[in-house]
DNA sequence: AACGGAAATGAAAACCATTTTCATTTGTGC
DNA sequence: GCACAAATGAAAATGGTTTTCATTTCCGTT
């Protein structure tokens, strides 16, 4: 179930935030790079799978993709240019411990994005 | 550009909570009412636009539409049996705004599930 | 009531990201 | 080299959403 293209991950972490697959195929073809839409789609999969790039969607609904870094963090995205900023959870954190206890949960992860627009936009 | 059919809008109240535009289409057409799913979406986009109800993502990529008045609220759903339990988010709003104001963000919305597994799997 | 233009409607086609299929290629252990 | 599994990618399918466009419904004016 190993199928993380290290091309992929490579031209991944060249975008530098985030990237959609086609725009992660487009750009490998333009410098030549000989893959497969449907690779790429794999390999970012893949890498998801892993824990090893983030995966949120664009408002209008493409999957966008970054590299996660290794602490557990979160995303305050700007709607209007995409722009990312990692942000601190500790405040979720305690939340969704709190609030697994409270109703009997146990093994809990968490979601938590911030959506809006930046100073500049 | 006032399309905010009121058919439509009635039958997203009647489904409560959160409904994609194709589900509100199927549950109309169920109903014996006659319409068109281009019409559906349209009036959706205005009562979007009209912010008069608020759109977001399904993981899957397809857009749920939910009525602006109902209280904001959270999920913990249980990994195994589906199960979901609607949790109060006062942490997350004030995580959320104090987030947005030190990086200089406005307008700003978020979202934030809790997975885990219930007490009875 | 009749006319006329604007808005609304919806069936069908277009669009487009993503997934699936499947034949082919590549890799790996023997 | 051989056999078998995994990876690959072109092409087709999928499915939500948007666009097109012909038709119908509204509405204000005569
Ligand atoms: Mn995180
Ligand atoms: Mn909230
Ligand atoms: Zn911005
Ligand atoms: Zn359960």
């Amino acid at each position: 179930m190993s199928r993380s293209n290290p091309r992929v991950l490579s031209t991944l972490e060249r975008a530098g935030g985030f990237a959609s697959a086609q725009e992660i195929y487009r750009l490998m073809q333009r410098e030549g790079e000989s893959i497969g839409l449907t690779t790429v789609y794999r390999a970012l999969q893949s890498l998801v799978n892993d824990k090893i790039v983030d995966v949120l969607r664009r408002d209008d609904g493409e999957a966008i993709y970054r590299l996660c870094g290794e602490a557990h963090h979160h995303h305050l995205v700007c709607k209007g240019c995409g722009d990312t900023v990692e942000i601190e959870g500790g405040a979720i954190e305690k939340w969704a411990k709190m609030m697994a206890e409270e109703h009997g949960f146990r093994d809990v992860g968490h979601t938590a994005e911030i959506f809006g627009l930046c100073a500049k936009c």
